[in-house]
DNA sequence: GGTTCGTCATATCGGCGCGATATAGCGCTT
DNA sequence: AAGCGCTATATCGCGCCGATATGACGAACC
């Protein structure tokens, strides 16, 4: 999945909840993105307008709100809802180190179950391939590397390891739990 | 630190060993660089040019090697491994995600054991940061996000705290370990 | 012995992500 | 009244990176 792929999944994301203008959504990303990657204006503006070409958000009519600087307000769009789904639903050939995987678990409160399942697999079984690399590369230069080298790649494997651990918990939780429809919820929007 | 300059670090460090050519660099790099970034060949073959122009690496008088295609090695000049030296203790304002971490640690066995220990160092202050973003934002978002959520931010808070636990045991282990002298290497200014 | 395929090896190109920067109104402090 | 920091949108150039081209070689296959 394209690095561009997980903006539009993110900002398609946020707007489900409520319409937003630019800087505000630069911020609320910041918590959606901000344990994998940064995020800069000179990326976002240009996106949004590709998202308003495409028509997967449309600019809100504004009330100008006296006294403030003159703010473009995104909404989703039924074709944006759409373009969202697809995007979370996406199941390329995304590489261990993909972002998406935390982007598309962020949403995972308005993602179907059986949808959340494959990612939350799909996810495991590309950090387990991940395992058997490092496990053979451990296995290899074990005489070869210095200390320090084997320890990074040691402490790589286990974290590896343990997040492996928790997908899988998350797995086994997500199959106990009766089919629930996706919450209806939309947390509030706090005017 | 620049992208850019990550890649520079690891090429000059892996030709601190032995001289190589661009497509068995790409290899090795894999190595290096794998657990934090892919690499192409179109980054790497313009860095081993601009490598060559600022003179820290040279290109290496060939055995032409009877029945092989031609191959373009290069080894590590003085002024590289200079270089090399300042990026290993560059010590800018580099954020968590910082890929830089992982390559200066992969190459500590070349580098000054006071060196080491400010880099450890400086590395767990900056997740120490990150560990309080985290809990903040849990501390305030306990309310307003749903279970999946709050279930990642408490696995990434998870996470970051295990490897500050990783990085302070390296660094009692450095200090309790008697200075001993880097290996050679390293043509430092003598007194 | 010719065809095909995988590996070795170098190289370029276009798209676009991103850091830096510009602009500017507003409110708060000094 | 000046300065500073926040809100808010926008652009530009540098350079990263995926895709792609090129071609020589060894080995396998029939």
């Amino acid at each position: 999945m394209a690095r561009r792929d997980v903006l539009d999944l993110a900002v398609l994301g946020l707007l489900h909840d409520t319409p937003l203008h630019g800087y505000e959504l630069r911020k609320q990303l910041a918590g959606v993105l901000g344990p994998f990657r940064a995020l800069s204006y000179g990326t976002l503006y240009p996106c949004l307008r590709q998202l308003l070409d495409r028509g997967w958000v449309a600019e809100q009519a504004g009330d100008p709100e006296a006294g403030r600087r003159a703010r473009i307000v995104y909404e989703l769009s039924a074709d944006g809802k759409e373009h969202f789904d697809s995007l979370v639903a996406d199941g390329g050939p995304t590489s261990w180190d993909d972002d998406s995987f935390g982007v598309r678990f962020a949403f995972f409160a308005r993602t179907e179950a059986a949808v959340r399942l494959r990612i939350l697999e799909g996810r495991r079984s590309r950090l387990e391939e991940r395992l058997d690399t490092i496990g053979a590369s451990l296995a290899r230069g074990r005489e070869r590397a210095d200390a320090y080298t084997l320890e990074l790649q040691r402490h790589g494997l286990e974290s590896v390891q343990r997040e492996v651990r928790w997908l899988t918990e998350l797995i086994d939780t997500e199959r106990l739990t009766p089919p629930q429809t996706t919450t209806s919820s939309t947390t509030q929007t706090p005017h």
